[in-house]
DNA sequence: CTATATAGTCAAGCTGCTTGACCATCATGT
DNA sequence: ACATGATGGTCAAGCAGCTTGACTATATAG
């Protein structure tokens, strides 16, 4: 393959990531949460399975524990998550989310369902659900931020 | 599909596009390119065919025509573009590639061609080549910008 | 020839991140 | 038991990269 189709293809994907960043997030803005941004996103799949710790987070999101911290703040203050004592360490806090915070993931789920639902409307739904599995052997654990 | 499979999928095409930019911008800097960012190569393809206005570039990136000129001037400092008069508008002015971003998009090029070509040992070349062509027809003129 | 639109720049301000310093608590070794 | 270092978290300050707003010069339409 020529290096000019390779820029190709990952022009493609890189077209195709943003587009669904950009879809799941104006669903989410649709569904009632605008005041909320992709990287809250990102943040919340981190939280949803039993919550996490700040540094946990950070981790996750690629960041400093303080800017974590921060985003924690701002979710606090908009009420989609909540900071508990940690059940075994009385340095750390478990960040959980509310009610709110679970409804604004289902609402991401279902925004994201809907844009791979027109992915399989064109390509055909097996096509699609190959994809799954192959993407997931080429970089299981990529980095969550595709940022410049 | 489901719509927690919908999310798994979503995902996968994120860490995908977040490890493809990472690995590209990797070997960019690996062939002595140290001084860009991500951000810098999103421009260079925009200006590679045969420059572009400033305007172009802030549309081709999703900022700002302010923010396109504090790039601009960035990259000419660090040798990698012109500014030069435009041939048909007084107001306008061309930004052109000077040999060294000729050098960098190449370098650019071949890190991609790396990592599409390690997708190949993995998939199969014919699998990858597929992909290029399904994945241009989901969103053809996705946002350039995957950022939070 | 006027009026409006467009290309570009200058200046100021904001947001989200970083680095650095610090305290409280945990874990380890003696 | 207790000193020592590692870890979780926060506070504070600074900065990079972007935005909005204002302006000039040139182009384009009537």
């Amino acid at each position: 393959m020529q290096n000019s189709e390779a820029m190709a293809l990952s022009a493609a994907l890189l077209a195709v990531a943003g587009d669904l960043t950009q879809r799941i997030h104006e669903g989410v803005v649709a569904r009632g949460f605008a005041d909320l941004r992709p990287v809250h996103g990102f943040a919340f799949t981190r939280l949803a399975p039993g919550g996490a710790t700040v540094t946990d987070l950070a981790a996750h999101l690629g960041v400093t524990k303080q800017a974590a911290s921060q985003l924690v703040d701002e979710m606090v203050r908009k009420g989609y998550v909540e900071r508990r004592p940690h059940p075994q360490d009385a340095r750390a806090r478990l960040v959980v989310l509310t009610e709110r915070g679970w409804a604004c993931t289902r609402a991401a789920e279902e925004a994201a369902a809907g844009v791979v639902r027109a992915w399989g409307d064109l390509l055909g739904e097996g096509e699609v659900r190959l994809w799954g599995e192959r993407l997931a052997r080429i970089a299981p654990h990529g980095p969550i931020r595709p940022a410049w």
